[in-house]
DNA sequence: AAAATAATTGAACGACGTTCAGTTTGTTGC
DNA sequence: GCAACAAACTGAACGTCGTTCAATTATTTT
């Protein structure tokens, strides 16, 4: 039955898009294959590779709603109105929450791993620092004194802490230090990295 | 040719680790495949499972040699008798430099992800402690008042945070904030942590 | 109604992880 | 020296994978 028209370009990408990620959640990143997308929506594999260039592009598509989805959760957690020591451990609490409640989501944003030296899209890039952003804006009633640069700089390099600290934890490449928790051990990062800042 | 007895198990074994590490580094984590291990050391598929459970089980293996092999490589370049901030410092460069030099060997060890709650096997975990070691005893200087378990929670902690700038720059999910490096990044949390860290 | 066009299929390809019946070799007891 | 046994090793087989593309079918256009 060829050229149904029952659903358009757009809704065959999202149906795949909704069925690739109910995959992922049941049976991990592995888990995932363009045979078992085009079952989900009832078509065949060749109709997937018509609305996406390869698996590749479709995981990117997934994980671009992933980032979507992490923004939207950390919006809705942050305390936008706290000081920003505060402002930024809700932020790293939440971000931590993310990563427990949606680990095979989470995790796939960054098992996918672009050939050596291909940088990701832009659009992507800019989901990225969308998210980075919300670090940004929690950071600057800190440090208004100091250069846009700076506090960008400053932003990233917590972020990205509280990623590593989220991501070594999650994957058991880091046992519990003496009982603390993940959350504790980035509220430890945030407090010392901040006391340092403000100086 | 049966039981050639040209090699010991353990010899095969040995082997069959080398060749995949050749391969990892050519080709990348995605280019590793049983049939080209097996390949590489003139023997079949068959004989490699004789050796290893599957092919994560040799992954785990090759991993093993690699948190060795970065153990030595930051021991190499650390500065034991410097005070706690340029010995922190050093050993934050090492890393990078390890994971920047040694991309495909260094990726590797974090693409492999065990099954949802299944744990990393103890001798895992003990080489990994070692090179969080390597932290504790930079840190130690700097805070003798403290506790055992807050420098080693202290030193975990940067350890996982420089680690996270780390990754995210070298898999591209941050780009250059107002160019800045990744070592600068890294100097900058090691700083501003530990200026927090002696208060 | 025929022709042109677009959408969809599904078989095919080569490669993958993993298994295991079968073959070959070394070792042991006579 | 020879049979019997055990261990080492093979490679074909199974099901699955990503990806391609000639063939088929449905819609539009003429």
């Amino acid at each position: 039955m060829a050229r149904r028209s029952d659903h358009s370009r757009e809704e065959i990408r999202q149906m795949a898009l909704n069925a690739a990620e109910t995959i992922v959640v049941a049976e991990g990143y592995k888990g995932l294959s363009a045979r078992k997308v085009a079952g989900a929506i009832d078509y065949t594999v060749g109709t997937l590779y018509l609305v996406f260039d390869n698996l590749d592009d479709l995981v990117l598509q997934v994980n671009g709603r992933t980032l979507d989805a992490l923004y939207e959760w950390l919006r809705a957690r942050r305390a936008p109105d706290a000081d920003a020591r505060a402002s930024l451990l809700a932020l790293a609490d939440a971000y931590i929450a993310y990563a427990e409640t949606e680990t095979p989501r989470w995790n796939m944003l960054f098992e996918y791993i672009t050939d050596k030296g291909n940088a990701l899209p832009d659009w992507y890039q800019m989901k990225l620092s969308k998210v980075f952003g919300l670090a940004e804006v929690a950071l600057k009633p800190l440090a208004d004194h100091r250069s846009e640069q700076e506090i960008q700089q400053a932003a990233r390099v917590l972020w990205a802490s509280v990623h590593g600290i989220c991501t070594l934890r999650i994957r058991h490449r880091m046992d519990l230090a003496g009982g603390q928790s993940t959350g504790e051990m980035a509220h430890m990062l945030v407090d010392n990295f901040l006391q340092g800042f403000e100086a």
